[in-house]
DNA sequence: TATTGTTATACTCTATAACTATA
DNA sequence: TATAGTTATAGAGTATAACAATA
């Protein structure tokens, strides 16, 4: 087998992208969240108040999408929605969202650790720098 | 805004792999193909008489999910399908998806420089070893 | 005028299970 | 017994368009 595709850092970005999001899927799965809805509770967490739409904009999900999943964590009790004028809403977590936030920050702790221990030692510190220029502009 | 997740690697590992899955997915899509036939294409290239499923693990893809691909790339003229045996088919590329594969593998080599050359210098050469580590296992 | 929130819809990719035919 | 290929189906994520209400 000749694998072209596996010295191309895109086309093995896409790869290793998929395999980390598995395992992290997998971890916010037993705590019974979907991808989506750990971020956005960690992401609540640290900005009490925020509206969907900038939680939107922070995760890159558009606003269409957020809807169900800010419907799916209220009827779950996991956040709660206050009208802060007539067309926002600001989100907060209840008691047991505070709860799942926490568990689900500890276990991207710890998949982000596990993550970052794969890497051969010298080529960590460059790591997110690279990605973080990939995502500028 | 308090962006609790753009320090996490794993977190901005899948929103960098977003970004780029996006911007490839365009340039192949100006080719009439979608990201995993584009892959297909350069990968019988490369390995003339392949059978499907060697393909699917060497792309990710399963062998299920194989079959439509297969079968649209098939139907469009791009690959063609001999029996090997009474169960394996080896898959080559027809003059028209040999021009198509060409041109694939132009494109791809366009958005793996134009990604390489936004990675500050000094994280480059890293970057894909890194990668790589995430993959093993 | 631009933005928020929402509904509806469609598409892609992925995952599983089941089946046959063959090595 | 394991593998190749296929079909069917379900889930998740993503994309666009459109609309009402409000800033």
């Amino acid at each position: 087998m000749h694998d072209v595709m596996s010295e191309l850092p895109g086309y093995v970005l896409r790869r290793a992208a998929a395999a980390m999001t598995t395992e992290i899927v997998a971890r916010f799965a037993s705590l019974g969240l979907r991808l989506g809805e750990a971020s956005i509770l960690m992401l609540v967490d640290a900005n009490p108040g925020i509206s969907s739409s900038a939680l939107g904009r922070a995760l890159g999900i558009q606003r269409a999408n957020m809807a169900p999943i800010i419907a799916r964590l209220e009827s779950s009790g996991l956040i709660k929605r206050t009208a802060v004028n007539g067309r926002m809403h600001g989100l907060a977590l209840t008691g047991h969202g505070q709860e799942k936030a926490d568990a689900a920050a500890r276990v991207s702790a710890e998949q982000e650790a596990e993550l970052l221990a794969r890497i051969p030692r010298q080529y960590r510190a460059g790591f997110l720098p690279a990605l973080k220029a990939l995502l500028e502009r």
